[in-house]
DNA sequence: ATGGTTTTTACTGCGTC
DNA sequence: GACGCGGTAAAAACCAT
């Protein structure tokens, strides 16, 4: 059943990738080169910064949620109430002592046979554990990121550290879903889109501090590498947010850029800088959108975007005229 | 815990529509 | 007069030590 409709999902994707990577990859705005950024699932162009094809992963069922608000009405995703069900009485129990079923002591022949029963019953048991809890895990992880909007390919790194951390033994202590929205929010950063912490909380049912700790455990212990989130990464989102067209991201990059030559984000929140860029370059192409409602798309706020897009303009002078 | 840095909150003044 | 914007001071959050 969900077998044709995958199918059918999967062959529609693999026509517009074919089209887009076999037909020609030319911009239609400035005829630059086409880049296709399957990892962030956006085609871009290389020249202008035109976004030709965004958000064309996740292929979802019909609860894609378009915006904030929408996400929280349509997501309908629980996690899957397994407790309920497993476990209820089915799994197997052997008793301790050495009797049969009428008190009678067993036999020593018997006794080690129940022995080894009981030795393999505890194998599978911890087997299944394990394997139900990967499962409620890969479940959780699906649904954030479906309600993030973040690609397959996000879902997959996050499904390996999740394993990953399960193999070395890092759950004891922490809850599954802790670390799952960890193993997500790294797998997000690590794919070069970067959800903030803010987001990952809002669909996760665990507290932002749990979060932070369990990430900052997680990443340790694991020693994964992540990199301090790239501005650039937000300015899509936003702008298109907020309706704004790829001239303005590709101002916002500019921006970007210009201010990283100068080392001005260090120690800045990328979001913010982000957001500033965004807010700047809208006023640079005359498509101006209030500071309010950048403030708004990106969680950021006011005075933050302020402060940033002062320094990024100055960046930009002294980019420009060093 | 502490201190330094960044972000947020809250408030105020200015100009414009 | 409401709105967008800029600035400021104090509080809160964050991070490394």
């Amino acid at each position: 059943m969900t077998d044709t409709t995958i199918r059918h999902n999967t062959s529609e994707r693999e026509r517009e990738e074919e089209s887009a990577s076999e037909d020609e990859l030319v911009c239609p705005e400035c005829g630059g080169d086409l880049i296709s950024d399957s990892e962030r699932g956006e085609t871009v162009c290389g020249e202008c910064g035109l976004v030709v094809e965004e958000d064309e992963i996740d292929p979802g069922p019909e609860w894609r949620a378009f915006d904030a608000r929408e996400k929280d009405e349509k997501s309908r995703v629980g996690a899957p109430t397994t407790n309920m069900m497993h476990d209820k009485g089915l799994s197997t129990n052997i008793g301790w002592q050495d009797k049969d079923a009428y008190g009678n002591s067993l036999s020593s022949r018997q006794r080690e046979k129940m022995q080894r029963l009981r030795t393999w019953n505890e194998r599978f048991r911890t087997r299944d554990s394990k394997e139900r809890n990967l499962k409620q895990a890969l479940g959780e992880i699906d649904r954030m990121a479906s309600a993030l909007g973040l690609p397959d390919n996000v879902r997959e790194t996050a499904s390996v550290i999740y394993r990953r951390a399960l193999d070395e033994n890092l759950l004891p202590g922490r809850s599954i879903e802790g670390v799952s929205t960890s193993s997500l929010y790294a797998a997000a950063r690590q794919a070069g889109t970067p959800r903030s912490l803010d987001e990952i909380t809002n669909v996760s049912r665990v507290e932002k501090d749990e979060i932070a700790r369990t990430y900052r455990y997680v990443v340790r212990e694991l020693g994964l590498e992540i990199q301090p989130a790239d501005p650039e990464s937000y300015v899509p989102r936003f702008a298109s947010d907020l309706g704004l067209s790829e001239e303005v991201q590709r101002q916002a990059r500019e921006l970007l850029v210009s201010a990283k030559e100068q080392g001005v984000h260090s120690g800045k929140s990328p979001v913010g800088l982000a957001a500033a860029a965004v807010y700047a370059s809208s006023l640079l192409a005359n498509e101006k959108v209030t500071q309010s409602e950048v403030s708004e798309v990106a969680n950021i706020s006011e005075v933050t975007i302020r402060n940033r897009y002062h320094e990024l303009l100055e960046a930009k002078e002294g980019f420009h005229a060093p």
